[in-house]
DNA sequence: GAGCACTGC
């Protein structure tokens, strides 16, 4: 059907449900009685009983009593930008709204709605099945990571997360199978709905029959309203009030100097003090939370043994995301009931990372304690080092915390910094990842999909330009761009693998050192969290049992060994938890490994190992093939005081303790910088120079490299014979003796 | 002798 054309209509006959319904000229009046008609407009068969019952609660919601107004301005618009707060229903209803009028069905196309997390498009897609009356995967499904929840052909609603678009976009870049594509959460500013968004700014161009919808809190709206400008006018703006309850927000009088301490006496005193309601303390990272957690146990005991009348029991639960699942539960826990009848209430408070800002809800909050910092990750560009560091949070972050307090009834949010310091001090957004990290992966992916000039590419908000060099010089160097910045072959095959490129060439050149089945391995371990475990009362035990899986040639070749013993133990559960290892990371690392390995085959990637052919080459071949993806990241020790120097960035670094090497060796590469007390690396593999000199000549060239300790020891290395692979690991053994 | 804010492909 082509855009000027005549436009068909739909259902020929009156009694059916979209008589009189033409594509995107459909009207709120035409769509509510689509909505109550006794067949479904999409499959037309006849409702279940619940259907109108959700019905029902779904005409309740902000958003349903604007539909007039918003078929109105998506009719007569390309672009929009939607504000709606939480609890509008903008998420569950704008999606089928849009279906109404695109009606994708009926021309083998859909609509998607992108999200920044996978549990959000998962159990938004189930409740949006559910209220279309229709089983989940068919009309309705998700695509995820690991799991398309789709039927091709009769999926014509997609709820995916912005990756997933973006790796589509990558293979399809007119993205041509949707009619419209809707950006949720968009002020969240993810790495992949800012590049999305700037896909979709010139996609709109060529697609004139794409419609776009970015959908975002209140005080993002003005900036990608003015980033969507068309000619001269702005995106137009539809807005949709929330529905929460109002937040009193207090704030301290004076600066308070300790953070922790100030939170621990605040949450008391609401205890102590104010009515019933459980209460959201934010930290910044487990340890703190831990930590806190104990202390306000111990105060709360105090208070209970001295006035044990007037203060009611309390149970203070720790929530981060590296908690195993059952444990995060807890939070749904209520609170404890009252010790005698008619006694003081009992009260929950639940101390967590920003992950209760984003991504957990917990109902039932009423108090809120907002200290005002988070971990952030920050990118240096210089030294290439990302890292996390505790930073004071923005004001749209604040106002997201004390929201929290409101879902359920009128709250408090005591936040712990004084009112001009909110005023003046605090940023008004957090600045977008984009501008916070490392973008080798982004510009490899931004060069698949055809944008030649990545600095002047439309970015929604522009990364710094060294950011963006230190990016192309890193694929530079691996191959995958070649001098003029173009694609090479090599480096389109990388972009295929979801992985950091240095992972995706190590996989690639496995084969040339006959270990690509460990290199696998490898790579999926790290790709996932950490696997080990260190409770708190068996530290000891663990790090034992870790010691047994250690291989002091390497942190690397340990993750190959956990693996493998994993494996060779039925991926049993029990084995893991008695090694003291996480079972659910290690279900990952085999799902991540079951992925890669497909598009390994799917681009004749020869899967072989020479374990069993040559052993005493084995390990020696690996690390080189390590080498070929990390030549970037080597250290060269200093002195004899422990002291590594990073290699052209010069920084001081130490082996990290979790380093499983039983010696310092001369040259390491690193999966890891970790800045905290110290600089570490972490993650940690001995090579030998002449490896880095004969994988890497063009990063290893002695006569652009700058002068110092490192060169001349590369020197040295050159000088001397090649030693076999053997002769290296004897070399090593004696060198333990030693 | 020390940590893993949070996502995502």
């Amino acid at each position: 059907m082509s855009s000027n054309g005549k436009r068909k209509q739909f259902d020929a006959t009156e009694n059916q449900p979209l008589y009189g319904f033409m594509p995107r000229m459909v009207k709120a009046d035409q769509v509510q009685k689509a909505m109550e008609h006794d067949l479904n407009a999409f499959t037309k068969t006849p409702h279940t009983p619940q259907y109108r019952r959700i019905l029902e609660a779904r005409k309740k919601l902000p958003v349903f009593a604007q539909m007039t107004e918003f078929y109105d301005v998506f009719t007569k618009n390309q672009i929009i930008v939607m504000v709606g707060e939480t609890g509008s229903g903008k998420t569950t209803q704008i999606p089928q709204f849009v279906a109404y009028s695109d009606l994708p069905h009926t021309r083998g196309k859909l609509v998607a709605c992108t999200q920044p997390r996978r549990v959000a498009a998962m159990s938004v897609a189930k409740r949006v099945a559910d209220e279309m009356d229709v089983p989940l995967g068919k009309q309705v499904g998700y695509s995820i990571r690991f799991e398309d929840m789709t039927e091709p052909g009769t999926t014509f609603l997609k709820y995916m997360t912005d990756g997933m678009l973006l790796r589509e976009a990558m293979n399809d870049p007119d993205l041509n199978r949707y009619s419209t594509i809707i950006l949720d959460e968009a002020h969240e500013r993810t790495l992949a709905t800012d590049i999305l968004m700037g896909l979709l700014k010139s996609l709109a161009k060529r697609r004139q029959d794409l419609k776009i919808i970015i959908m975002s809190a209140t005080l993002d709206a003005l900036k990608f309203q003015k980033y969507f400008t068309v000619g001269d006018t702005p995106a137009p703006l539809f807005k949709v009030p929330g529905r929460t309850h109002p937040v009193e927000i207090f704030y301290t009088q004076d600066p308070e100097p300790d953070y922790v301490e100030a939170a621990i006496r605040t949450v008391l005193m609401i205890h102590r003090a104010e009515d019933e309601g459980d209460i959201l303390l934010f930290l910044t990272g487990e340890e703190e939370i831990e930590d806190t957690c104990r202390k306000i146990k111990l105060e709360a005991d105090d208070l209970m043994s001295q006035d044990p009348d007037s203060v009611g029991p309390l149970s203070c639960i720790p929530l981060y995301s590296s908690l195993p699942p059952q444990q995060q539960q807890r939070i749904f826990d209520p609170a404890p009931p009252r010790r005698t009848p008619g006694g003081p209430a009992g009260r929950k408070i639940v101390v967590s990372t920003n992950i209760a800002e984003t991504s957990l809800t917990i109902d039932g909050i009423v108090y809120v304690v907002d200290p005002g910092f988070s971990k952030q990750k920050v990118y240096n560009p210089r030294i290439r080092v990302e890292s996390l560091l505790v930073s004071p949070i923005s004001k749209a972050s604040a106002q997201q915390r004390a929201g929290r307090a409101g879902r359920t009834r009128p709250g408090k949010c005591f936040r712990l910094y004084t009112e001009k310091d909110f005023m003046k001090e605090l940023e008004e957004q957090t600045h977008p990842e984009i501008l916070r990290s490392n973008l080798a992966n982004t510009v490899l992916e931004l060069v698949k999909l055809g944008v030649k000039d990545l600095v002047r590419f439309d970015y929604v908000d522009a990364p710094a330009p060294e950011t963006l060099m230190r990016a192309l010089e890193l694929l530079n160097y691996l191959a995958a761009l070649d001098d003029d910045g173009n694609l090479t072959a090599l480096g389109s095959m990388m972009s295929e693998f979801p992985l950091d490129p240095q992972l995706a060439k190590m996989l690639i050149v496995s084969p040339e050192f006959k270990c690509s089945q460990e290199i696998l391995t490898i790579v999926a371990m790290l790709s996932i969290p950490n696997v080990w475990l260190r409770p708190n009362n068996q530290r000891k035990e663990a790090d034992a049992a870790k010691q047994l899986l250690t291989v002091p040639d390497g942190d690397h070749l340990t993750m190959l060994n956990v693996y493998n013993q994993y494996k060779q133990n039925q991926y049993d559960k029990n084995w893991a938890w008695n090694n003291y290892l996480s079972a659910r990371a290690l279900a990952q690392a085999d799902n991540v490994r079951a992925q890669l390995e497909r598009i390994m085959e799917r681009f004749d990637i020869d899967l072989v190992s020479m374990e069993y052919q040559d052993p005493t080459k084995h390990y020696a071949n690996i690390r080189q093939a390590l080498v070929c993806g990390f030549f970037m990241q080597v250290a060269h020790k200093e002195g004899e005081k422990g002291n590594y120097l990073t290699v052209k960035d010069n920084q001081v670094v130490a082996l990290h303790p979790s380093c499983g090497l039983d010696t310092q060796p001369e040259w390491v590469i690193f999966n890891e910088f970790v800045l905290t007390t110290r600089h570490y690396i972490r993650t940690v593999t001995d090579v030998r120079p002449q490896w880095l000199l004969e994988l890497a000549p063009q990063y290893f060239d002695l006569s652009t490299f700058p002068d110092g300790e490192t060169k001349r020891a590369l020197q040295r290395a050159l000088k001397k014979p090649r030693a076999g692979p053997a002769d290296d690991q004897r070399a090593k053994k004696k060198k333990r003796v030693v």
